[in-house]
DNA sequence: ATCGTTTATCGGCGATAGGCGATGATGTTG
DNA sequence: CAACATCATCGCCTATCGCCGATAAACGAT
């Protein structure tokens, strides 16, 4: 929703781990955004918002699909917004929740494997 | 999408994110790699580890680098190992870890976007 | 066999994370 | 306005995590 709070530096690094050393401001964000991901249920809501039908999925969606209550719900995707894995936006009564796609694909690029080792 | 097919796969599943949701099973297992990411001392150990030359690290080298005593580094190397990311080789008195490629490039694919959304 | 080196495991401690119910903030509708 | 619905935040509890010192296990050298 209305969060000012987002990630100010989205692209923080993109080289892949296995060609040189991340440093240590680098590990810290990088570190944010896994640890946001090793969550079962934080993945799966993930994959739910990124595969959604227009790239949105609403929250009322979003919660009857695990046998946990709307507050732990809501933590959860507040955990994902703070990592900078998702945009949430109110619309009316609703609240859609759309994935930072920019952020996932430089995640994607950092364990992404050279050709050549 | 194209026609590559991957034949031997490490642990589970590589259907990218963003385009279904998720099966609960698979999002238990993606969970615990991530979940061992999650961490900017063994992001470090990672990348130390995969960037080596030779690809191959010794525990010797790996533990001065950090601020933190051997017995924490030796964690959250079983940590890694235990998440499938890397494995480790006993050579007389040293034991030297090499980075799980196959499995960092699992991971790298189902963080990765669709080029059409 | 005994020592020194390297790495892993064990036990415990403080900090953090995931879960819930209760409450609050926001928006729609009558 | 009041009543209702949706979602977030708060407080609390338990479980897990990260860290250390102490100890054990594996290996080479003497």
């Amino acid at each position: 929703m209305s969060k000012q709070l987002t990630v100010l530096e989205p692209e923080v690094c993109c080289a892949p781990l296995a060609t040189a050393t991340v440093p240590a401001e680098a590990a810290a964000d990088l570190a944010l955004a896994f640890k946001a991901l090793g969550d079962p249920v934080r993945l799966q809501l993930l994959s739910m918002i990124a595969s959604a039908d227009g790239g949105e999925a609403c929250v009322c969606d979003l919660t009857p699909a695990f046998d946990l209550t709307g507050p732990t719900i809501s933590h959860h995707l507040k955990v994902l917004r703070e990592a900078g894995l998702v945009e949430s936006d109110r619309r009316g009564t609703w609240v859609w929740y759309r994935a930072n796609r920019p952020r996932m694909a430089s995640l994607s690029a950092v364990l992404d494997i050279a050709p050549t080792a």
